[in-house]
Parts: structure tokens; C-alpha cells; sequence
DNA sequence: ATAATAGTGTCTCTCAGACACTATACC
DNA sequence: GGTATAGTGTCTGAGAGACACTATTAT
């Protein structure tokens, strides 16, 4: 009885001994848009060992004195620029031989960003060919536990990149994290510029959801939700009717 | 351009070239069960520093082999004997005061256990005075949002427990995932027996969702979800007409 | 018989989906 | 006027909530 718990504690005190051994911890950091009509993510090129050459999410070590979505905001601002920017925890990866050199544990994030504001902020920074926003391609899951996730797709101009360590099932979470929160909040209004459409919106969820969505009721499920109020302005340059100007709310 | 590129690689070299000072990481696993219409949660005493004599959740260290799921089930199986149980990462907290010792990354697990199991369990180790069974009290978050949580209330035998660290934040959140995930999916029948009736459903949804539910969609919409099924047989030892027991399936 | 809960049938209300129609921009 | 999309009005069907009623057990 009280045997047991002070074995069970000095089991304990035998792993808070053992620092020598302990693991590094990373983030890694899925800087995601909508670009007409599909879901894109932010990819890098590794420049070293491991996986050099291959295409992987952004990502970087944690700092002794850094909070995690300190070190996330870090690796956003180091590639892309951009401050001030949904960014949300997504899970945390920790299999043993995730990276095949050390032990890496690594905690996973989303940032989400208008398209127009990414591609300005990459610009500014005058980025090369070692960085890329790809096309992300995530099918639903079937019926059957066989084709769970089904294959994930990652391109860039029709090619198929193979992301390095875990980073496809990174993304294949991230989306279905994104569809599940999607209907509930203000996920979809971040990928949004200030003001927008209720076409853009429209279009934004159904990038996520890959699947077309009933117009009609569309509208009424996000005017009635109350997180946006029209602006009284509308869109300018369209070739057709031009539609109301929206902006997020709260 | 490129200056800026490898400019920012020797960053990340830098930190990861930073091995001596990495964070530690642990695992802390909230054992959840229903118990008289309920939400309770196991917690220890810690019987060293820091936060000596507190409650807290269950935890331990991750080895520097063992993957992050292992760990939990190590500290899961550590304090009740229990094997096999319903496990699922809940979020990562790392704000670098959590622990006032040294830097501690802390990946949170919740366990789902029915509540017979569990104590039967917990018996077999015959545990003593420095592990309880508490109730635990979310509030909805209200609609102002300085009252975002709420006092989150752990408490046992009317004795309010203060817990160590940030696990009451830990609880909240968790409670905030329990009702966001029950409606969808498998959830509710892991903290259930193996077979089981329509009203102790009810009582667990009801548990976690603090608030009564009506009786006839619930049953409608539990059938109709097909992940139950009637297994023929009655409950026994009821006062009132017994009702069927049904399995969980797949 | 009485108490207490299990389980069924039915009505209503709300909301998503569908369709038809009107409105307004550029060509 | 033609074309394309924005935005509105209305019908319908599915499902949640509410209520009434019947069924079945122990005491």
C-alpha cells in the first residue's frame, strides 16, 4: 500500500533525474490561405540535413525562456513577416522517431491569413525559390477505416511535393481540425481580408470543406450568426452586379 | 534576398546548436469519469516540492525513448492500474513560469474510464489518502467577456481543492472539449460500462454538458446515430420497469 | 393498486435546401 | 438589351422539443 506509492514516486523522481537525456522541442508553424477557391500552405525548402532538399512546414526550436506561441509567432514574423496574426495551437507530435536524428518533439501550429496580405508581406521579403506556398488537397475520410485519411496531396504548379518527417499528417489533422471548427466561430473570418463578400466567405468555406455549399442558406446561417455587419460600401471593379462589403464583428 | 535566407537558417542552427538548455517535458493525464451525474477527475497529492501538499493532476516525465501516448499510459496505468482506456492529447501548455523550478513543457492527456472500472481499479491498488476522486464544476463561459470561464470549482466531499500549477486551466479546457466533441462521435460511451442504458447515457451527456436534455430526441438521436446497438437483455435490480442495455458499436 | 421509469406516437416549430424571381452592375 | 452575379420571398422536408399516452417492473 504505502509500499507501493513511494515505489511509484521514486519511479517518478528516477525521470525528473534523468536530465541528460531530455528531448529538444520544436514548433512547427502551417501558414494557411485560400487562394481561388483551394487551401495553400506555406512550405520551406530544408537547406540542410535531415530531409535536405525536401519541402517541409517552417518551423524551429523552442528557446529555454520562450512561451510556444511565442517561438510560433517567431517562425511566422522569420518567414512571412507578418505580425498580429491568428495563430492556434494544433497538436503536439512526439513520436520517438519523428526526426531521425534526435529526439524532436514538436508542437504543432496554424496561422491563418488573408491571401492578399501574405503575398505582400513575401514579397516585401523577397523570398527565392526556397520558399513556397502550396496547394493542399486533403480528402474527406471514407466509410471504410482502410482509406482513414486517403492520400494527401501537396502541390505547387502541378508537382507533388513529399513533405519531410511528419509534416503530411500534420496537415492532414490541421484540416480536419479546421473543418470541425469552421461552422463554429470566427475561424473562416482570419483567411478573410478586413472587408469582404459574402461570395469570398462562401468560397472560403467550401476550400475548407471541399464541397459545394447551398447559397441561400449560406447567407442566413452567417447574417443570422451576428459576426458581421455590413459596412454600407460595396465591391468596385466586378464585371456584375457589385455585392455588399462586410467586415468581422467581435 | 538569399542574405536574408541564410541569414535566418543560422538562427535556427543557433537554437538548435542550443542543447543545454533544453525545456523538460512531462506529460499530465486527467482521468475522467461520471459518477452520480458528475464530472469527477482523479488527483494526487504531491508529496515534494514544488507545490508541496497540493492537488494536482497526475503526471510525469517523458523518456527520452518513449513516445508522448506512452507516457500518458504510463502515468495512466501508474495510478489506477488501468489498461487499455479511452486516451486522447488534450493541448500543450508551456508558458516558461508554469513550473516555478525550471522550465517544464507539459503535454496534457485526458483519460475516459468508466466509473466502476475505475474504482475497482484503484481498490485493487489500494490506494490511500494522497489520491482522490474530485468533483469538478466548469460554468459556461457567459456571454461578457470578463467572466470567459468562470471559477472553475474542483472540489471533494464539499472540500474546495486548489490545485498546483496550471491545472485548473488544464481542467477548463478540458471540460470545453468534452462538450464540444460529444455531440460528434464515440466520446460519451468511453466513460460508460460495456453495456449500458439509454438513461445513463443521457446522465453522462448531461454531466458534461451541465445542463438537462430532452429525453425523446435524445434517445431518437442516439438510435439513429447506429453506434449503438440493443443487445437483447434488461437491466435487473431496478425499482421501476428495467430498461434495455445496449452495446457501443464500432 | 401504486409508484416510478421505459418506451411510443404525434404535433409543432425551426431551419436547411431548393427554386423562382427581382435588382444592378458592365458590356 | 444581354449577361452575370447579388439579393429576396416562399415552399418543403427533416429533425428537435414538447406532450400525451401506454408498458412493465417492484413493493
Amino acid at each position: 500500500m504505502k509500499a507501493h506509492q513511494s515505489e511509484e514516486e521514486r519511479f517518478l523522481e528516477s525521470y525528473d533525474a534523468s536530465q541528460f537525456a531530455r528531448p529538444s522541442v520544436a514548433v512547427d508553424v502551417a501558414i494557411v490561405t485560400v487562394h481561388r477557391g483551394c487551401l495553400a500552405v506555406v512550405l520551406v525548402q530544408r537547406v540542410k540535413q535531415p530531409a535536405k532538399g525536401h519541402w517541409a512546414l517552417p518551423g524551429g526550436f523552442v528557446g529555454i525562456e520562450e512561451s510556444l506561441d511565442g517561438a510560433a509567432s517567431r517562425v511566422l514574423a522569420s518567414k512571412t513577416g507578418l505580425q498580429d496574426i491568428y495563430l492556434e495551437q494544433l497538436y503536439t507530435f512526439g513520436a520517438p522517431d519523428r526526426d531521425p536524428r534526435t529526439r524532436v518533439i514538436s508542437v504543432g501550429y496554424f496561422a491563418l491569413v488573408d491571401h492578399a496580405r501574405l503575398l505582400k508581406a513575401m514579397d516585401a521579403l523577397a523570398h527565392d525559390e526556397t520558399v513556397r506556398l502550396a496547394r493542399i488537397d486533403v480528402p474527406w475520410p471514407g466509410e471504410k477505416p482502410e482509406q482513414a485519411h486517403g492520400p494527401v496531396v501537396t502541390q505547387w504548379q502541378d508537382e507533388d511535393l513529399g513533405l519531410a518527417f511528419d509534416h503530411t499528417d500534420q496537415l492532414a489533422l490541421l484540416v480536419q481540425r479546421l473543418r470541425g471548427k469552421i461552422d463554429y466561430g470566427a475561424l473562416s473570418f482570419q483567411l478573410l481580408p478586413e472587408r469582404f463578400t459574402l461570395r469570398q466567405l462562401q468560397d472560403v468555406h467550401e476550400a475548407i470543406l471541399a464541397r459545394p455549399l447551398n447559397k441561400d442558406s449560406f447567407r442566413r446561417r452567417m447574417l443570422a450568426s451576428k459576426l458581421m455587419a455590413p459596412t454600407g460600401d460595396r465591391e468596385e471593379g466586378v464585371v456584375h452586379r457589385p455585392a455588399e462589403l462586410y467586415r468581422f464583428i467581435r
